[in-house]
DNA sequence: TCTTAGGCATAGCAACCTTAGGTATCTATT
DNA sequence: AATAGATACCTAAGGTTGCTATGCCTAAGA
């Protein structure tokens, strides 16, 4: 038994993230504007209601990444004593977005026309 | 211009395959009963349209890869001079495609949460 | 003859996720 | 007061696994 798995319900897969968490974190951020890191994680867990936990050693990289490709901005604030890093899509970013929800959803689509053949 | 995209159409971006490449094997096979790499790469190119190529240097390591986990079964045939290595689930594997399909269905319906709010 | 299609395979590379750890603050419970 | 859990950031090591490039071979067609 997992240790993430202690509540005892099923998850997804983590592999199957594999190549969609920059769409993921795209998209919260074209939605909500701002977002610092751990909130993303909530919130994917909230959305999916705990099918979806993105691990942090996946979030910052990838975070770091596409800051690093100028996707995305940061700004640190303070909150009481605590920091937070809140990110934000730069211009290249919104384009990227686009970019990134239409491919995903081409995917998927093929991916359903493989796998459901008869809905599809 | 990559060379595998001489045709100037549009195609899945492979990154998105991550994870998703052993269901589509396995579906197919559970499909088709039997079938050879060659085949297998084909069919998933007629199937999405062209969207999705398998390429060879992934597809044969992850054939073997279900192979070596007891997953599949081979069996050599000659078809004029030609060899052709055919490929079939075992019981196991037939217990994985099961699997594999409900996993890949729920991390779709997460996906879509998240990316298409409104629908969902 | 040269190219394209059919058919298999591997080595090296690169991407990137998981595991596992580190630091620190705040709140609630014991 | 001590402990635990949530909040909040981060990184290193290791492993999985797809892609690129290449190799070998046969068959068919221009």
């Amino acid at each position: 038994m997992p240790k993430n798995n202690r509540y005892f319900r099923i998850m997804i897969d983590p592999k199957l993230l594999r190549g969609s968490l920059d769409t993921i974190i795209l998209k919260l951020l074209d939605e909500h504007g701002e977002m610092y890191g751990y909130e993303i994680t909530q919130k994917v867990k909230e959305i999916t209601a705990g099918e979806i936990k993105l691990t942090e050693g996946a979030l910052y990289p990838a975070l770091h990444r596409l800051e690093g490709k100028g996707i995305l901005t940061t700004e640190m604030r303070s909150i009481g004593n605590r920091m937070r890093k809140y990110y934000r899509l730069t211009e290249s970013g919104q384009e990227e977005v686009v970019q990134k929800l239409s491919a995903m959803d081409e995917f998927i689509k093929s991916i359903q026309l493989i796998l459901n053949p008869k809905i599809a």
